[in-house]
DNA sequence: CTATTGTTAGTAATGATTCTCATTACGAAC
DNA sequence: GTTCGTAATGAGAATCATTACTAACAATAG
């Protein structure tokens, strides 16, 4: 068989590609898998550097290429922009069912919400409105314990992201 | 005196610049102006492009200079990234009050939404999960109505912004 | 009047992302 | 296994939005 063997735990993806007829390529793969395996909601940079931890050969080219890719493909989502530091680099998520996010206004941090979508309220602004609404997102915004922890000193301090 | 006579409709405005100091300028007066006076959540480059029209000199570094200016008053506010096409730029919004929004996902097109805001939410989700949460928003996404109407055909046809 | 501070136009510099193109890796068919 | 068409990649140029810097000017304080 021409297409990965293993990968079978999120179904989608290999069977997106395969159907697709891509292949599941080194590098491909490799930023699949980063990007799934972490809950930091990273920056193509970010993958980028971790993934050469691995292929030490692959460029941020294709980083990008890969990452459009697979947002395309639904294997991934990409955040739209996060207010507060760092903004302005794309940021994307592994997990792709509909979630909330809360945003650390003060060092750009994102944490997923796990609390219940609340559909109904598409369907109710949708009412009102006589938009039609196909989802919505919320996004929470305060300071995150981290930062709460080192208090009023040292702020403004932009962490890598 | 120094500062502005008219104006007095915002009123926060002008007695914020008097506080701190700041000289309601021409190139200043015009981007609040422009701003305010529009409901399309502009770019600064659409702002820049307005301001021009008065003043045909005021140069893009002036234009981002002062909206940083402004949103750091209090006096427009920036939205974080939106979804969609033309994401990738900064949007500013001269309705300061907090509201949600509606999202085109075709055109990109804003629009507001008046419904009230559930700040219980807020603490609903703190006590839940912890956090501090100083407030949320809620983006709603779809097809606007003009959108819709020029159907399935001339898609992806990306319009200025 | 003179020093200080606020503002600006113009332009160079950045950071993020996309594009281009020559090269390489694959898979299918001889 | 050699050949061939296509997918994928690396490297670097190009583009876009944004910021930084500079020199000149204007308003204000003393
Ligand atoms: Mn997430
Ligand atoms: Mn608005
Ligand atoms: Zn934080
Ligand atoms: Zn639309």
């Amino acid at each position: 068989m021409r297409i990965i063997t293993n990968n079978s735990a999120n179904g989608l993806g290999a069977e997106t590609l395969r159907r697709r007829g891509f292949r599941l390529t080194g590098p491909r793969r490799l930023i699949l898998e980063m990007v799934q395996g972490t809950d930091r909601h990273p920056t193509a940079d970010w993958v980028h550097r971790q993934v050469r931890r691995r292929l030490s050969r692959v460029s941020l080219g294709t980083v990008y290429r890969n990452l459009r890719l697979l947002v395309e493909e639904g294997m991934i989502k990409e955040l739209p922009g996060i207010a507060g530091p760092q903004a302005g680099a794309a940021r994307f998520d592994g997990n792709t069912t509909i979630h909330h996010h809360f945003t650390c206004s003060e060092c750009g941090g994102i944490r997923d919400l796990s609390e219940a979508v609340d559909r109904s309220l598409d369907r109710r602004m949708a009412a009102r409105t006589g938009l039609r609404i196909s989802h919505h997102r919320i996004e929470f915004y305060g300071r995150c314990p981290a930062c709460q922890a080192r208090q009023g000193r040292r702020r403004r301090s932009r962490k890598r992201r």
